[in-house]
DNA sequence: GCCAGTTAAATGTAAAATGCAATAAACAAA
DNA sequence: TTTGTTTATTGCATTTTACATTTAACTGGC
């Protein structure tokens, strides 16, 4: 059997969140060469002696360069090749993760910052590929999915759950329509509680019936 | 800047097709420890010197160990772990390709076994869980998308579409609707021949409109 | 205490998509 | 020319979806 020189191993992960102004990218600065000091992905290496596998990686990369809780976390894409890092022939398992944003500021103090994805500033290696890839995944799997529900704090109302799919698809859809069709995929349940939010009818409050990921058999 | 031992990186592909029995998968005799002799997916180890990133890998991977020409080609995903290769922490570059059953006369012979995808096999490694996701990303995109079709040489009937839709999907689907659907998607074109198949009147022939995968704004 | 204003939720109806059946077309073989 | 078989088209009933309207539930001003 021959041994080959293995590539760099690395993982990055891409943080999104929806702000008022649409959806946003956390990032952070890079503490290591190359390019320290830039706005970069979070991410770092796969530490052999530490980390079950990759996913475990993304986590303790998150939890170390952010601080935050992120409620959702999928594997993406791995890219590779010789060029997109100095260092060498690498190899970064990328990953994408949702996040409320009212968790931000649970982050440590300067440590993290968000940019709208319409207006990202210059990334490093090919990182700004690998959020295209995720917003891309995000709005396809949007349509099929309960995916943008963890865009949302645990409890939300059916106002702020048809929003934010609004906004991740980016196309306004009939409320009654959007509404039956998340019934019958019965990815919501309410919880007994209410929001109230000015001089009017006050919303029922709703929760995923679980903490994973729902599937529907059609889009929305 | 620390460096960290990075994992061992190799690429396996999963090579489904359709056979009368059902969906199959192509699998190879491993020439190199550990598991030599033992029937697996073609894989094998990133070649930094000569892959210019780990696709080019799949396919040398399988032009080499099956010699078949593969019309389809993706990412899957990473797996990763300590446990998951007796060599030590490893990290495999997981990826799934379709091709015509047609075309499998043409590996070299003995080169290549094939086994129903509802009996296969004991396979090394996690060489199971990566069929078993591959199965489910063909089955999961084929409601929305013109994968099925590479399973079907480039020129095929409306009536032989429809089939490989349901056989993949595994349920039955009203041809019209079906066919309402394949059209306004566009996805599909004729071409100016028939194909003859008894005393009866000929189908005509239709090809994919591009090489490139069509995503459907619903599902079949 | 009651009315106005506002948002949430439910209801009703027209339009569109889908499923099913029936019919017509095209061919080979008898 | 007739018959049997599969492909392709057409028509219509049923279901699903989109849109508009109505009712419900609440706060704050009068």
């Amino acid at each position: 059997m021959t041994d080959f020189a293995a590539p760099i191993a690395t993982v990055d992960v891409a943080l999104l969140t929806l702000r008022e102004d649409g959806l946003a990218l956390v990032l952070v600065q890079r503490e290591a060469e190359p390019y320290a000091g830039h706005l970069a992905l979070p991410g770092g290496y796969v530490h052999v002696d530490e980390d079950d596998d990759t996913e475990a990686t993304a986590a303790r990369v998150l939890r170390q360069k952010t601080g935050l809780p992120v409620p959702y976390l999928e594997q993406l894409y791995t890219v590779s090749g010789k060029y997109r890092d100095p260092r060498g022939w690498s190899l970064s398992v990328a990953y994408y993760a949702l996040v409320p944003e009212r968790f931000l500021d649970r982050a440590p103090a300067g440590g993290i910052r968000v940019f709208p994805a319409s207006a990202l500033p210059d990334l490093p290696f090919d990182h700004a590929a690998i959020v295209a890839r995720a917003l891309g995944r995000l709005r396809a799997k949007a349509a099929y999915s309960s995916l943008p529900a963890y865009l949302l704090p645990a409890e939300f109302t059916l106002n702020e759950l048809h929003a934010v799919y609004e906004r991740v698809l980016g196309q306004a859809m009939n409320r009654q329509s959007f509404l039956r069709k998340i019934e019958a995929q019965g990815m919501i349940e309410p919880v007994p509680g209410q929001r109230r939010t000015g001089a009017h009818r006050p919303a029922q409050l709703y929760r995923l019936t679980g903490p994973k990921l729902t599937e529907f058999d059609r889009t929305v």
